[in-house]
DNA sequence: GAAATGGTTGTGAACGCTAACATCATAACA
DNA sequence: TGTTATGATGTTAGCGTTCACAACCATTTC
């Protein structure tokens, strides 16, 4: 059975095979009415015969759409962003569109023009941007996408733009507060990077929380997100001499360096400090002890983005807003109330 | 400034304004030969003026090219698959080539067939596999692609198609051989799951180093990558009443699971029980303690696979061959001689 | 019985680019 | 001086689709 030189077959062949014109092919490849049952029939077992599939460059090229979702993502090698990929993905298949993707290492203009640019050069249908840092103006954004529709996840949550978040506010609440019922009042903290949005949200609202109860923050140190980071901050937080009988880390990656950092201080892990991490990742249940944290649900994020994009590219007059998800508190070993 | 309603720039606007041929335009923009310095200034200053950017539609569907790859990844939420993701993305970036990318849920015929016929539809100039299991014939992957160019990243060490994989029988070898020189006897393993090439190879090898050196293998179970997966493998081991003083861990993940399986019994690492994982991701150095491990480069997997693929492209009578990278000992405190 | 209707099909002409060839200077050679 | 090479440009015809329109047929309507 073996081939032609494999030449590529096109409506044309079809469309000669079953007897019909190209056109009246193309109508029964998208699904167009006014085609009589008798003639799809044929056209279709043509198709299956000659195992035709369209070209997309060109019915992008006549089209000027292409079925494929842009994503520009910072940290793929992150824990969240790789989820967030995996789920954008998958919802985007469901919908019958591809995915293209670019990373950047900053999150900065010059990066983001870059993969913007080569996104739309592919005439991606859409944007998706994973911007979780400041670094870009969102005029500048604007501008940048030029009328291909986009949303943010995991950004600014003051973005006048159409964006899916992660309430962190509410979550670093339910992280500090937890800390609070169970009558800690020295809190401290490791923030993450203070520049992502996220970070920043967290520390704002360990620091509120505090306040609300009445009680004074005891000492903020900044990691990197890293177990180093978390490690370095925690031994940075000993060294300054903070007094504190719970910590709220920024993330559960920085927890584990933390853990370590405070054992090797001598302090317990819970009986003398009280640890509370960030976004459950699948080696929190097995860190020593357990930790107890604020879990982030990254596939809602990464389907609801979706929806809301192709609801865009859909219906243009969509409504711009910020969808908002919440974060859950997981409760594990690593807190419990202060010895007196 | 406000603009006309945005019609689209093409290579004629482009020609028009600097008065040459649309031909001549394609010529500079594509950086041939045989354009005079002077017209060449003159066409790149109407680009500039005009902001022109090349529709990749119309190019691919007269070129047949599309400088795009496509990377068909199995568990991309998996630490190491993400990183090759990221670093495959890197390497093709630096190449010219933009990146589309489908996930699949289970190495098997039928998803991979949606997978590359997706990305085959975008006219792809070559294809990234990630299939680390068994589950697929290599015969019929072949077929898939028909005639697109194709590296298979972390797949079967027998495999004859284009591949770049990492000596897992290598790596195994280091771990178990140092456990050997440390003075250990009794050495059992948690392998992952034995349908993945990586972990069959790593199961292999740990029993052929054992036999090597005159020792026979104590038992081994099967885990599932996760670290409630190792947890749960340990237990089981200790359940069984195997009888070990070192344990060889399929991934790092796992390992922490065990860690955690073998202090709630009541056995100390290092001191009763030394333990090696594998891939040596950021979190082993702030486990409890330090895991001595494996460490994969996956950054060097998918600059290498980029590297083959695009001579494959570019070269088509490119040998097939296998790159094999090779795996790196990274002692640490979770192994050390046994107690006597 | 003519006109209007509505389902069904075909006919160019785009879409924006490049490949292949043709053309025309100019310089180099005999 | 004529012939060749060679650099620099333009011309034409696709690449495989879809869009807008025209055409055709069988009904139905007045």
């Amino acid at each position: 059975m073996a081939g032609q030189p494999s030449k590529r077959i096109t409506l044309h062949d079809v469309a000669r095979l079953s007897g019909v014109s190209s056109q009246t092919v193309s109508r029964v490849v998208n699904n167009y009415p006014y085609v009589s049952e008798d003639t799809r029939r044929r056209v279709l077992d043509a198709i299956q015969q000659l195992d035709y599939r369209p070209n997309r460059a060109a019915r992008s090229l006549a089209t000027r759409r292409s079925c494929m979702l842009g994503i520009v993502s910072f940290g793929i090698s992150y824990y969240g962003p790789a989820q967030m990929m995996a789920n954008i993905e998958q919802a985007a298949k469901l919908r019958g569109y591809s995915l293209a993707f670019s990373a950047i290492n900053r999150v900065a203009l010059d990066e983001m023009r870059e993969a913007i640019d080569n996104l739309s050069d592919l005439s991606v249908d859409g944007l998706v941007l994973i911007t979780p840092t400041t670094g870009i103006d969102v005029r500048e954004l604007v501008g940048l996408c030029e009328g291909v529709p986009f949303v943010q996840i995991d950004t600014d949550p003051a973005a006048r733009v159409p964006s899916v978040v992660i309430d962190q506010h509410y979550g670093s609440r339910l992280a500090t507060q937890h800390l609070i019922d169970l009558g800690h009042s020295a809190i401290g903290e490791i923030s993450g990077p203070l520049h992502w949005f996220g970070a920043q949200a967290r520390h704002e609202s360990w620091e509120q929380t505090l306040l609300a109860a009445g009680l004074s923050p005891v000492m903020s140190v900044e990691g990197d997100w890293t177990p180093a980071g978390g490690y370095a901050a925690a031994h940075r937080l000993l060294d300054a001499g903070a007094q504190f009988t719970g910590l709220v880390v920024g993330n559960d990656q920085m927890a584990l360096g933390a853990l370590r950092a405070l054992r090797e201080r001598r302090l317990r892990v819970p009986e003398d400090v009280s640890v509370v991490g960030f976004d459950d990742i699948p080696e929190a249940t097995y860190f020593e002890p357990p930790l107890t944290t604020i879990r982030q649900n990254f596939a809602a994020l990464g389907e609801q983005s979706v929806e809301y994009l192709v609801a865009l590219i859909d219906h243009p007059e969509t409504p711009v807003h910020q969808r908002v998800l919440h974060p859950q508190f997981i409760p594990r070993q690593s807190t419990q109330a202060p010895a007196r």
